[in-house]
DNA sequence: TCCTCCTACGTCAACGTTGACGTAACCGGC
DNA sequence: GCCGGTTACGTCAACGTTGACGTAGGAGGA
């Protein structure tokens, strides 16, 4: 910036009117100042303006999300990754790995680099780390999982309720042996799920079945030792209600081991791509993930702007997409 | 900081030693910093450490990917984020959308951060902002394409090579009418894979048909359309190479709606999840994702370590997974 | 004509941190 | 008892930028 000034014949604070567009600078000197940065291959040091500046912003946010591989998450940052780019804010991504330990370093990080804000998919269990931060002052939106804490705003799907649909269509059909597999029981959208799935048996009726009922399967692989244990029950279930979309693939690749693609129902929770290929095609609750990173965005922008009013939990409805697989009769 | 330092009874000096783990402090002088550091919730500011250090580091890379949604983008960024998170390094991730202004405007916003590296996904076309962000001094690397300027490393994979291996294998089938569909072709890989093409056919002896080559199909539904206008030929192919994934998927959906998927032979480039679930699977050939975000990590640290040997062009291998649809003999 | 106001600059200090360098106290050796 | 060396601090300035404030010159009004 100095040899910008010393090039344009300016002094360093005119350089700083011309690159911020302030008024103060003449024509004349504008373009002197213009050129002689283009000639320099002048950058200006956002660091050092955020340094001095009086509102401190950094231009960044963070977002700290299970697992940047996975697609739910990978649509997600680009919602907000979209939204972002539109107030020239970049995005500082880091998954977390489910893991509270690298969720809290990787928040510090973040601090560290102070970030205008963050959006967090919260690790289970404790959430000391996002509570302190949270009441350090850095704004803060969680998505798909809420705080255990107060005063931070929050995105989520109709987890219970659409679960409770899932079952309620399965129980329509004639099923009365429906099966819950579900991830780890930490994980506060698993609960839920699981509580749609017993509200949807008892509005239908049905009884619970404790040993339909499979959980902590974290990834396909458990996902198959579990399904291949129900289905070799005395009385297996004639229909699968699936309650993440890991745990959806396993099922359908031991279902297709076995040829019961087209006579054990099965429901998912999560669309994946492709699932419409299939034969037959999966039915899933989708979740409206676009929405959800839009509206966390929409979120955090607003409380980065200074907006004080009472923390939301923003609730983005999923629906459920028929295929053929939820839509299989008993027997 | 200085709120530490007074209520340490220290100087600003000391505290910046106990936090940097520096010696030239007691132990005594280093527990009571840390214990008013963690008193007033004090957390270091990395901007301006960074601004003053001589290393002028920020500990952070910037990531500029066509669209972070898509998984193969999105599975390297996370091997890239991995190897970075060993070296207490962030990521600052943006998507390009294949658009040189947007990726031009994005390098500004890193350059402006102060990253001390990049790993590029080069949109099509003239590369102009990356060559002059590289000539400012930048650590480059670019994955998936190679750069048209010199000087820079780059990491991509064996597409030429494989390109030809699968259509070797469809020759060997008895296929004599292979379709090529492809991506835009100012997209460096869509020639290289369309190179191979024409390479497979004159090695088992074939004459192109030039009927049978699609290209700029961007986008799964330009493959449907394009695979729809193939298959009403009067000598329609008996085998489809689709050189890119939403490609394949495109085709994939016509051959299904017509009935085709078990007569007509497909192989794809890039893997896609749940290939192996379809019936009948679909051969692909797989490109080693997380070994090329390995590679470009490792190439993007060590430069920024001051590795000044020679640029490299490392070339991860991929490799044709047979899964059925490419296996398919014709008639 | 004189005073006021505005425009177009410049000067200085400060943002939070660390490199360079200074210094007081102590230690060991002859 | 003196000297060289080491340890444990402190002081000061600087990184690149901008807010607060100062000032010179011209325009405009009474």
């Amino acid at each position: 910036m100095r040899d910008v000034a010393a090039l344009a014949k300016v002094s360093t604070k005119t350089v700083s009117r011309v690159i911020n567009g302030l008024p103060g600078a003449g024509q004349e000197v504008v373009d002197r100042v213009r050129a002689a940065a283009r000639t320099l291959g002048y950058r200006p040091n956002l660091a050092a303006s955020g340094l001095r500046r009086s509102d401190k912003r950094s231009a960044t946010i963070g977002v700290l999300f299970e697992d940047l591989s996975n697609p739910f998450d990978s649509a997600l940052l680009r919602a907000v990754e979209d939204r972002a780019r539109q107030g020239g804010v970049l995005v500082l991504a880091g998954s977390s790995e489910d893991d509270r330990a690298l969720q809290g370093e990787l928040l510090g990080s973040l601090a560290a680099r102070r970030v205008d804000g963050v959006v967090v998919m919260a690790a289970g269990g404790h959430q000391d780390a996002l509570q302190q931060e949270r009441e350090r002052g850095t704004p803060m939106v969680l998505v798909d999982r809420p705080p255990t804490f107060g005063g931070t705003d929050c995105v989520t799907t109709t987890n219970r309720d659409s679960s409770r649909e899932a079952v309620l269509q399965l129980a329509a059909l004639g099923h009365r042996d429906i099966a819950f597999l579900g991830d780890r029981r930490t994980l506060w959208t698993s609960q839920e799920r699981y509580t749609g799935y017993l509200e949807g048996l008892a509005q239908a009726g049905l009884t619970l079945r404790e040993e339909l009922v499979r959980t902590d399967l974290h990834g396909a692989d458990l996902a198959e030792t579990a399904t291949t244990a129900l289905l070799d029950l005395d009385k297996p279930p004639t229909a699968l209600f699936t309650a993440q979309n890991l745990v959806t693939v396993g099922s359908m690749r031991v279902l297709r081991a076995r040829g019961l693609q087209r006579s054990v129902a099965l429901i998912g929770f999560d669309d994946f791509p492709l699932a419409d290929m299939l034969e037959p095609g999966i039915t899933v609750v989708r979740q409206d993930v676009p929405g959800i990173g839009r509206k966390a965005a929409e979120l955090i922008f607003a409380r980065i702007d200074g907006d004080t009013s009472p923390p939301v939990h923003a609730v983005v409805p999923a629906s459920l997409v028929r295929r053929g697989s939820g839509e299989i009769s008993p027997h």
